[in-house]
DNA sequence: AGGGTTGTTCGATCGGGGTCGTACGATGGG
DNA sequence: CCCATCGTACGACCCCGATCGAACAACCCT
């Protein structure tokens, strides 16, 4: 894809170019499947990205996820949650921003996310707080 | 559910001894685990499986399903969906039958397999028929 | 400008799982 | 008894996806 074809002599000395913003191709809903959304679900990484997204209750950068997983492993893994629909990606400067699509997802698998997200987290609360 | 009781007493005269029928070790609730279950539904061809036998309300024989695989991959099927506790099988002379186990999973995973089985049909329904 | 932070791309690896065919085992009916 | 039916076991194949390291690209700040 070529650069930027400098358009003539518009902006600016400004310090700031600014541009436009890199752009995120984010799915619409009627392009995910269930098959996507459940292969995506299936990967116990990319499960607990989505706790987590859910938990935080709001946008998260991907460098703040706990996991450990390689940079170009969390990409992918953020790519297939994208595609799938689960999340929306934008970026923000140099950080990419991760939403979780919890009504777009109610709207076209109404329960699913939130039962998975519900019993998500009760593995994880029968992890964290042993049997007593 | 479970069509049969088995009442112990059963203990039929026949003429064929009949001796002990064939087990089948089914998981208990408290073996499977949601990475378990996401593994076996994430399979299309065991989401069918799961969807007919939910749509016929009655247990079914694993010769009857309607799906185009061998025979020995769809034990291999069947095997994921039990050890998973999807469903719960035993033998009734030569003929496995399959049971939904959507008892136990409403108890551990509350609404999930409902959800999933609601968006299956959906999707399925879409399919069937077309957009007007 | 640099430089550091943040995330992507690319290629390679490697393990797992879905698929099948064939041979086998168990059961029930003639 | 023998045979047809129903499902299993086993090995083979093969593709896909999770993973990583290294090199690169975009951006913000000083």
């Amino acid at each position: 894809m070529g650069v930027f074809p400098f358009a003539t002599s518009l902006e600016v000395t400004v310090a700031r170019p600014r541009a436009v913003p890199r752009r995120v191709e984010n799915p619409g809903p009627e392009e995910y499947s269930l098959q996507g959304v459940l292969e995506a679900l299936a990967d116990p990484v990319r499960r607990t990205l989505v706790a987590q997204l859910s938990r935080a209750d709001e946008d998260m950068r991907c460098g703040t996820f706990d996991v450990r997983v390689s940079a170009s492993t969390l990409t992918h893994h953020f790519t297939v949650l994208r595609e799938a629909g689960v999340i929306r990606q934008y970026y923000v400067g140099t950080s990419k921003m991760n939403a979780l699509r919890d009504a777009d997802m109610e709207a076209r698998f109404p329960g699913l996310l939130q039962a998975l997200l519900a019993a998500e987290e009760r593995e994880r609360d029968a992890v964290v707080a042993p049997a007593r």
